[in-house]
DNA sequence: GTGAGTGCAAACGATTTGCACGGTG
DNA sequence: CACCGTGCAAATCGTTTGCACTCAC
């Protein structure tokens, strides 16, 4: 990894009151390096592939952090595995049906007024800070092939 | 169980395309009187020990069938577990960042239009047929205690 | 009677944890 | 140099699966 790169990355770390180590390092880089949504063992193997050893746990512990720290955003959308981006703009996210890809979608800042539950209605409710939405669908790429009969 | 409630939940079930077997009953049964979000094994304990004695696996078998069937609704609100309740009016949910308890939260029906992505900025999606929103707060009783000063 | 459903145990995958060591601040 | 973070392996947890048997239809 580039020096400078390293200084950069360190100073997010540092800035988010974590501890600069290289397994933070290298997992934040493949985080950013891959892109999208990613398993923590897509990371993993990753890393492995360009040389760099480290352990299955310790991307797991490091991914906590990162989540804990706002570094990285925890996603998900009940595949049953946890995906895990870098932490950016606040959106939403769209699963296919067919293929299980993820795509971001954007959305407006916090909750729409025709979304927030009346306070009323729910005596349960204390307080709400997020909305998290999960749209289904096709994806473009499986929408053409059922087009074409190659799927049911 | 009642007779006249066996041959009412036999009917639902074989008018959803399954056989009316005794686990299946027995399961449906606890999901309707257990009420709420219930995971698979909370259901299965509540079973054991009320004397029906049938295997873990059968309970998630069976839950998996009447998700597909739609007798059942699956749940999942990111916690790591599968929640599943009885299939009625479709709505949103509402955690406790908290204690984790969930509550629905009423919806109206499909997906409101502040709420759909614009198809132009998207055209990864071909289709969109749901949207699953899980809200998250505090709930009435944690947000007490919060209040008061019993919790950070 | 026939095939769908079940029970059981064992496999499974994702994730967490306990403990000794090593590196960071 | 004190402690946080890591590596390793093993444990854990929820869930699925293979196979023989049984029961609903």
């Amino acid at each position: 990894m580039d020096v400078w790169r390293t200084v950069e990355l360190s100073a997010r770390l540092r800035t988010a009151g974590l501890r600069a180590t290289g397994p933070r390092l290298a997992v934040l880089d493949a985080l950013i390096r891959l892109g999208g949504h990613r398993r923590a063992d897509e990371v993993h193997s990753h890393l492995t592939g360009q040389g760099r050893d480290l352990a299955r746990a310790s991307v797991y512990n490091v991914l906590r952090d990162l989540t804990a720290a706002e570094l990285a955003l925890l996603v998900d959308v009940g595949s049953g595995v946890t995906l895990y981006e870098v932490g950016g703009t606040f959106h939403h996210h769209f699963v296919c049906r067919s293929c299980g890809s993820v795509q971001d979608i954007a959305c407006a800042v916090g909750t729409p007024p025709c979304l927030r539950p009346d306070a009323d209605a729910h005596p349960g409710i204390a307080s709400l800070d997020e909305a998290r939405i999960v749209f289904r669908g096709l994806c473009s790429g499986c929408g053409a092939l059922r087009g074409s009969a190659l799927l049911p």
